[in-house]
This record gives C-alpha cells, structure tokens and sequence, in this order.
RNA sequence: GCCGAUGUAGUUCAGUGGUAGAACGCCAUCUUGGUAAGAUGGAGGCCGAGAGUUCGAUUCUCUCCAUCGGCUCCA
C-alpha cells in the first residue's frame, strides 16, 4: 500500500468528520505529511476544538471508516467547481488559481447516500475506507497556521494525525516520539545541571551551569587544537561595534530585522554583534597581503546575538544570544574550490568524532534579499556545486536557502533517533570582499580581491550541545563527560584510600569526584547511575588490602577490579575511543 | 510575532473566594554499609509580575512576562 495514499485519505476523513461534527466549517487544504496528514480548518467563532475534543473527533472517523466509502475521482469544469464548492472561500481562491480547464476532485461516499464528503483534490487516494486499519491512526494536536503558510494571511486551525499502516507501526511511532521525551535536552540539561534559564535573565538567553561549562570547554579545546592543525589562527573580538560597521558590511541594509536595536555611548551608535565577520575582516585589513599568504584563516568562538521572535525560540537548539565556532577563510578565486572541499571533508570527520554518523548535505541557493551581483552568485553557486559532486556526496538544493552574501553548503546531522538538526554551514561569499575592498597583491604586484569564505562547523555551541545531549541521552562519551568517574568508599574506613586514588587521577588530568557523603553504597552507585557518570570506582576492605578498586561502567554493571597503579592507564587509553 | 495551552517548594505535581499540601531532592542525626533508593527529624513557597472586582484573591477578570505544542523564521 502506498502510505502516502493512506494517510492523504485520512486526511479527507478527518475533513468529513469535522463537516458532520461542525457543519458550519470552512476548509482549508489537507495533505500527507511525514508520519501523518493534517487538515487545516477555519471553525466558526467559539467553536474552536479544544483537546478534549480531539477523541470525538477520531470516533466520529472511525465511524465514516466503517461505512467502507469509496474515493471516486471526478474531472469537472471550473464553473462547476465553483458551485459546488461556493461557501467554501479558500476552496474558490484554489479553484482561481489553478490552470487548465478541468478541475480534479475526490468524493468520499455517495451522494445522497448518508454521509459524504467533495473536496479539490488531485489525490490519489485509497479505492475504499475498507483498506484504512482502525487502530494504525491517531490525531495528535491541534495547533495555529497562517493559510498557505504566509504570515500576512489568516491563521487558520490545523489538526494534526499520525498515520500507518498497522496498527503496530503507530506504537512503534508513539514509543520512539516517548524516547525522544526522555532525552529532550531541556530536560537532561536541568536534570544533569548543565544550563539553565531564567525567567529575571530572559528568554533564549540560557546560563551555563559549572558541569555544562565543562562539557562546553572540553568541545572548545578540541577544536581550538584541531583548528590550529589545518592551519587557522584564533582571534577574539569585540561584542559591539559602531552602526557604521555594519552598514559597510551590508547588514544594516539587509539583516537589520535580526539585529538588535541601537545602544548611544556619548552619542555614537553601536550595534550587539548578529555576526562576526566585521571584525574578521578587520583583522585580514591590518596588514597588505601576499598571494603567498593565501589562505588566511581566522577562527573564533564567537558569542552573537539576534533578534528572533519569541514563538520561534527553544531550548537550546533556538536561543538569542549564541557562541558561533566561526571562521573566515581568504582566498584566491583559484583556491576556493580546494578549500571549500577541504572544508567539507574536515566538517564531516569532526562531526564523526562527535558520534554522529549520518548527514543530510543541502546546497542554499540565492534568496530573495541578496547584495551583490548575479553573476558572482551563479560562480560561486557553482563552485559549491563542483565540490558536492566530486566528493561524490549524496545532497540537495534547498532554493532560496542563501544567506544574503552568498550561497551555501549546509550540513544537517542526524542523531540516534533519525532527527535532523542543521549545524554546519559553509558559505562563499564574493560580496563582502567588495564591500570591505578585500584585496592581496598578486605575483605581478597587482592588487586582487579576494574571496572569503564564511563557515561554522558545529553552527553554535549551544545548538550542537543540545544535539549532543538529545543524540546520547545526556549519556556523554568519556572524553566529553563533565565527570569522568566517582571514587566511593564503601565505609568511612576507606575514605583516606578514596581520596588518595581520586586525586592521583586528577593530577593525570582526569575529571574526578570523590563521594565521602553518608549514604549506602547502594544510594551513592545509584546517584553515579542517575548522573550518568561514565566510571564509578568503588573501594572498600578488598579494594584497600590488594591495593585495587572496582570497575561500574554506566549502564554495564560492576565490571571486575583493576590494579590501582593501572587506573590511569585505562582511562587514557579510553580518551583514545 | 501569530493560534492554542500552561505558570503553586530546588524538581514533578495535588489543592482552595477566608494568605497552602504530597513525593523526590536538600540539610541534620542515627545507621558503618559490597554494586540502582536504610531510618528518623528539619528547613524551604509574596501560589510568575502588575492592575481590577470583592469585606477578603493563590483561586474570578484584564495586561505583561515566561514556558510548552504548532505556524512563520533560523546557527
């Protein structure tokens, strides 16, 4: 069966439904989406469903489904169409629309004959309600959309289904989206106390917590020695500038709607950073550049703000101020194909090293807003393409997907439960060169503008740690891990033996805590569990007279002691995996 | 920003037009423990903020703030 057909007639009979529940309705457009369908409606005033009302609905479903109805496909003339369907407003504005004389549409039941239901369509549906399993389906929310998707319309009421083939298919569906509750980042962020919000703060503005802090470092120093290794440089820069700045760079003219309002210092304008490049480009502009010193990389942890509306923020995955892992590369336009490429493969193997496996790769073309000309878009775009196609990378365009400078490449991982999450970004950019007259000094001492060469590999920290936290569970790797193991005594008596190993391990460099609290072994091991510590050590008499300790690995169970001289050892050979 | 819901202890939640309760967590004492919750006691709340209705509001109304689910937008 094709699920798509399943779930797009179920759609239709959810919108014969809700014509029996509420004969008053006007419909919208109702498609099969992923994992379901969803038919938008505009209900009468005060007849808005809540909830509570969402079962009624599905059994008066269930019920049109037990009638067995056919779908029949019926060609029709625009006039006819529009008799038909003439107290339905947004049907007619379709009808309009649509080119060519006939107009398809589906009729579920028959006519005069109980109930049924006419709607444009090009379907194709399911021959008969007969095919539909009355336990694969379940309508989920009800929620606001703009009609056709446009801000400006009116929003209209969209009630949401989930959809299978069987019934065992949807538990399957409704056990994964429970698994993916379990491991919300919010949760496990507060829960394993590493950053939290505060309403005094504001929202989108998320503080971090000593033991995220750690996570965040132990992220940043790998990076900053990766970084140094293909040959960038780190600067720091300031987290203001003057209104000017950003007008040289086009930001002012283009992405002023994400920028925070002026701040006056002794009656000069300054704007909060959105974006770094500004002051990159300051750094590169210090000195006169040689073709020799072609490509000149600046990376920095850079701490941006933007404005973004309150409806759109969560967590940490959406938030208001974030620290970019940013980066400008300068080139030559001979060199920026090499160096795209090499962007990219370097982007894929520090994802890896992160524990992610899968990626989706998506080429953004030119949006609607854009600064500069139409050629060096159509170049630049081309470059990106050539790279994805010699690396023989399996990707997609996303049309108008553009920042305004530039086209881009942009990397969406996929965590352990298959969700997406956009992350890295590489864009060229031959605008800003020409804004900001970037230039080096060619062979024949001639000045040429240069190209540059916007990324982000993890996109910001905030948003990859909340991956990261979704994607293991709040479970870290070893070497991410804020607390790489806990030393437990099992009595009092062992307390001095406790510490002795647990600041042994910290002087190897180890994140180490020792519990001495009064508890029982079973609490303290338990509250290792809970914490997800990867190693708890666990010392008592045996432990003490061989001069060893016991192994817990999270999730394993007691794995067996180990020589106390060869703890070190072990873990180091852990930071390795 | 828009549509809808929610806001009570550190956390998860009960509850009421007459100024509050549970569980877990936290702290203390007892217990001196062998691989996922030992016992007892205690501290913690301007019931999100402001205004209104009322003799009286945590409870009803309005506004704001924040959170959640969507739409739209994005690293």
């Amino acid at each position: 069966m094709d699920i798509n057909k399943l779930r797009h007639s179920l759609a239709h009979i959810l919108a014969h439904a809700i014509q029996e529940l509420y004969p008053e309705i006007k419909f919208g457009i109702g498609p099969a989406i992923e994992n379901g369908f969803y038919y938008d409606f505009e209900f009468p005033k005060s007849q808005n469903p809540k909830p509570e009302d969402l079962p009624k609905i599905e059994k008066k479903m269930k019920e049109i489904i037990r009638q067995n109805i056919a779908f029949k496909k019926k060609l029709i003339s625009k006039t006819d169409a529009k008799k038909i369907f003439k107290n339905q407003p947004y049907k007619l504005e379709l009808i309009e629309e649509l080119k060519g004389k006939k107009i398809s549409t589906y009729q579920s039941g028959k006519i005069n004959q109980g109930s049924q239901f006419i709607d444009l369509c090009q379907g194709p549906h399911l021959k008969s309600s007969k095919e539909i399993d009355l336990n694969s389906f379940k309508l989920t929310k009800i929620a606001g959309a703009y009609w056709k998707g446009l801000e400006k319309n009116k929003m209209l009421t969209r009630i949401y289904g989930v959809a299978f083939e069987t019934k065992k298919e949807l538990s399957d569906y409704l056990k994964t989206q429970q698994e993916a509750e379990k491991r919300d980042h919010r949760l496990l962020g507060q829960k394993l106390e590493l950053f939290l919000s505060d309403e005094e703060v504001g929202a989108g503005l998320p503080i971090w917590q000593p033991k995220g802090t750690i996570l965040r470092k132990n992220i940043q120093d790998y990076l900053y020695r990766e970084l140094i290794s293909q040959g960038y440089e780190w600067i720091i820069s300031p987290h203001i500038g003057k209104l000017n700045l950003w007008k040289t760079s086009g930001h002012w003219n283009l992405y002023r709607e994400n920028m925070y309002s002026p701040i006056k210092i002794e009656e000069e304008e300054y704007m909060i950073k959105p974006m770094n490049c500004p002051f990159h480009v300051k750094v590169l502009q210090s000195k006169v550049r040689s073709y020799k010193d072609m490509p000149v990389k600046y990376a920095e942890f850079g701490t941006v703000y933007r404005y973004e509306r309150s409806g759109t923020l969560h967590g940490l995955t959406r938030v208001r101020g974030f620290t970019q892992d940013d980066a400008h590369i300068w080139c030559t336009s001979e060199q920026t194909k090499q160096e795209v490429t090499k962007l990219l493969k370097n982007g894929l193997k520090i994802l890896k090293t992160f524990g992610f496996k899968d990626f989706e790769i998506y080429l953004s073309t030119r949006p609607e807003k854009y600064a500069g000309n139409l050629a060096g878009w159509q170049k630049a775009t081309n470059i990106l393409k050539q790279v994805l196609q010699e690396l023989k990378l399996k990707w997609q365009v996303d049309p108008g997907g553009g920042v305004f400078y530039g086209p881009k490449i942009d990397i969406k991982i996929k965590d352990s439960l298959g969700r997406l999450w956009q992350c890295t970004t590489i864009q060229v950019d031959f605008n800003l060169p020409e804004r900001f007259n970037i230039t080096y000094i060619d062979q024949k001492g001639k000045k040429q503008q240069s190209i540059m060469v916007h990324r982000a590999l993890l996109g910001s920290l905030e948003r990859f740690i909340g991956v990261l936290i979704e994607h293991y569970a709040g479970a870290f790797p070893f070497w991410l891990s804020p607390v790489q193991a806990r030393v437990i005594p099992v009595g009092k008596k062992h307390e001095k033996y406790a510490k002795k190993i647990g600041e042994e391990l910290a002087l190897a460099g180890f994140r180490i805590e020792v519990k001495t609290e009064n508890e029982t072994l079973s609490k303290k091991i338990r509250t290792g569990e809970v914490e997800k510590i990867p190693y708890l050590l666990i010392v008592g008499d045996k432990e003490l007279k061989a001069k060893t300790v016991s192994l817990r690995k999270r999730g394993k169970g007691d794995i067996g002691q180990i020589k106390q001289s060869q703890l070190c050892q072990k873990f180091l050979k852990e930071l390795k995996n």
